[in-house]
DNA sequence: TACGCTATCGACACAGTGTCGATTTTTGTC
DNA sequence: GACAAAAATCGACACTGTGTCGATAGCGTA
């Protein structure tokens, strides 16, 4: 009662600004290409001055890395083939259900993102670190089941993971706006192929 | 002797100078990162001021689209495996050593390209275009295959041939300065992988 | 109330792209 | 070699987007 709960001070007028930014950028990164959004842009967007945007974000592309952190983050959750043992098809699966239901939920900003990559060093590492996390895992995995005798050796683990990774972009950036049925095909493919690399022989 | 064969005029003065251009464009792409070329480099590289650069070409990615069409045609040649029946381990891998050679040799060129396809839509274009036609001559490929039994049928032959590209140009996008040691793991790796991917049961 | 911290914004500088129109150079022809 | 048309050149200008600086306004707290 008489406790002297130093009263929660709610988020400052700076805090809210910021998210409002975020906010902004969510949506516009998602309905236009990133050279088509300005910071004017996020900043009006935001409802304040350009200028008041570098109060919160030194550039662009730092939006699009804080946008960015929360999707990596849902990706990297899921992953329940990496800690199974041997094929697993079904995990397998799973897994790419998740991160293509996610990845389709996200196109527009993914999709900027790897626009912005070719520009920003900053964001070209993030993702970066976020796929070699993601490759590791997976070379452990594909390592794992070499040594127990279901993969094969002939092509090293990681070069496996890395391929992986490949064939999952390349079919994931065809996603946006994909409807279920489209989206069940590509993690279909996906399995089949997966599997075919790291257990099948030529 | 008394022969009127119109002699033939030698390039014109333009014709040098775009030649000159694409020259420059070449070196300087070679050994910087898209964004870091400005058409003043261009223009300035072949001796002519930045305005006259837009009596030759009307944007920076035209000069790269016109470096392109020579790489790509190129490319083009050196499809041994497409011709062929049946799995052709050999052909298939003296075809992707042939094309790793050949990207390695223009590594600065195709990535700079890779950068301003996320910009241009012409140049997206115009390398979609490429790809395409690659794609589709590996699908017909595979399909021939499929037919012929040699070929899983499990996942449709233009999908298998779009993950192929995939692996293709993840891997060589790696290729810049590699060895010849290198280079050859690299075919050896993706020879195999295809053959999985293309003839394996999972 | 007054001090310092947070936040805001207008004015400015800059780099790169692209256009226009005036001028010079080249080219083929008589 | 002179001449006109075509080819080529370039300076001046306008525009867009980014980023900095310093002056000012609000806000919380001692």
């Amino acid at each position: 009662m008489s406790q002297v709960t130093r009263r929660r001070t709610g988020p400052s007028k700076g805090d809210l600004r910021e998210a409002a930014i975020l906010e902004a950028a969510r949506a516009l990164f998602s309905e236009r290409p990133y050279e088509a959004v300005t910071i004017d842009d996020l900043a009006s967007g935001a409802g304040i001055s350009r200028t008041s945007f570098y109060f919160y974000f030194p550039t662009k592309t730092a939006v699009l890395t804080a946008l960015m952190t929360n999707v990596g983050h849902d990706l990297a959750a899921g992953h329940v083939w990496f800690d199974a043992d041997g094929p697993a098809r079904d995990l397998l699966r799973t897994q790419l259900e998740t991160s293509a239901t996610l990845w389709r939920a996200n196109a527009g900003i993914l999709s900027c993102a790897a626009t912005a990559m070719a520009t920003s060093e900053q964001l070209r590492d993030f993702v970066g670190r976020i796929r070699q996390r993601y490759d590791e895992r997976a070379a452990e995995k594909i390592r794992r089941d070499q040594a127990g005798g279901s993969a094969t050796t002939t092509i090293p683990a990681h070069r496996l993971a890395e391929m992986i990774s490949a064939i999952r972009d390349a079919r994931y950036e065809q996603l946006a706006g994909a409807t279920d049925a489209e989206l069940r095909e590509a993690v279909d493919d996906l399995t089949e192929a997966i599997h075919r690399l790291v257990y099948g022989r030529a």
